[in-house]
DNA sequence: AAGATCACCAACCGCAAGACG
DNA sequence: ACGTCTTGCGGTTGGTGATCT
């Protein structure tokens, strides 16, 4: 049997699309908005497949795309991120504003991975050519989790989930606030002085309610994973089943946030409101305080 | 000057997941 | 519950311009 093709490929335009294509596409995605890619090229006038006008639109034609070379900043946003997310483009992508994952894919093959591989890294495992992977590697992604949350980027890329994680903007990560700051008393101070908090509550709490302030890229990111997978994870952990470790970055990734996320205060019970500062990364926001829910 | 090789990137393809009837 | 449709993703290909020999 076999599915029936996206388009009658017989009376379909390949290739490069001509400027009047890009202007039709144009045209009628700024009337009629995008979606039903499938009938768009019968209305639009396109001899394509909506596949082709989607990429075309997509990777080409969007307003909102930033052309132009990547900045060094955005280089290693990308390396970031794609030790900790590996292949997966268009996540990546919702980090870098005005970039797609085909532009990103393209960079990494083309430059990126030959600008490690120049630093004596090895592109896919991240870690010095001349070392083997196999033992270090969960440490290095729960370095990597802990050096980088993920926060400001925009829900549609974290409401989806990849594979069986899930990246839920706000939901694991709340606003500080006087109330939630309280210490429910079951960790070490974070050694700060009182000023010293209350000037990075202030900034956290600006940065929370303007997220789009500010040019810098903003890597904090709020990382949570489901509860399915927890429980799947944990019981991996459990007994002599520990997983083997294999290239997909996922799997070290679901053991590292499991690691991570068995949090001492939801353990002893104390709801997402009372997260200790234990939880709370060196900027002040608040990752794994999630219970491992059954 | 011309052919060979390289680098880049737009576009294609197949697959998987989610939506929907 | 199942089959079909639609969309999105990641790997790969192929065209084109730049550089090398």
């Amino acid at each position: 049997m076999g599915r029936s093709p996206c388009c009658e490929k017989a009376h379909t335009n390949k290739g490069a699309w001509t400027k009047d294509e890009d202007q039709r596409l144009v045209d009628y995605i700024r009337l009629h908005g995008e979606g039903c890619w499938r009938s768009l090229p019968k209305a639009a006038g396109l001899l394509r497949c909506g596949k082709s006008c989607r990429l075309r639109w997509i990777n080409y034609l969007r307003p909102d795309l930033k052309r132009g070379n990547f900045t060094e900043d955005e280089d290693e946003l990308i390396i970031k991120l794609h030790s900790l997310l590996g292949n997966k483009w268009s996540l990546i992508a919702g980090r870098l504003p005005g970039r797609t994952d085909n532009e990103i894919k393209n960079y990494w093959n083309t430059h990126i991975k030959r600008k490690l591989i120049s630093r004596g890294i090895d592109p896919q495992t991240h870690r010095p050519s001349n070392e083997t992977a196999a033992n270090t590697t969960t440490n290095r992604i729960i370095t990597a989790l802990t050096e980088l949350d993920f926060r400001n980027a925009p829900k549609s890329n974290f409401m989806k989930t990849p594979s069986s994680l899930e990246f839920k903007h706000n939901e694991f990560q709340f606003k500080p606030n006087a109330d939630s700051l309280e210490e429910p008393n079951c960790t070490a101070s974070s050694g700060m002085t009182t000023d010293e908090e209350q000037q990075q509550q202030q900034l956290h709490r600006k940065q929370y309610d303007n997220p789009s302030d500010g040019e810098e890229l903003n890597l904090e990111l709020s990382i949570g994973i489901s509860s399915a997978v927890s429980s799947r994870v944990l019981s991996a952990n459990s007994a002599e089943s520990k997983p083997k470790l294999e290239n997909n970055n996922f799997q070290f990734l679901e053991q590292a946030m499991v690691a991570k996320a068995v949090c001492l205060c939801w353990q002893l019970g104390f709801g997402r409101s009372e997260i200790c500062r234990n939880c709370q990364n060196s900027n002040g926001f608040y990752r794994f305080c999630r219970p491992l829910d059954s």
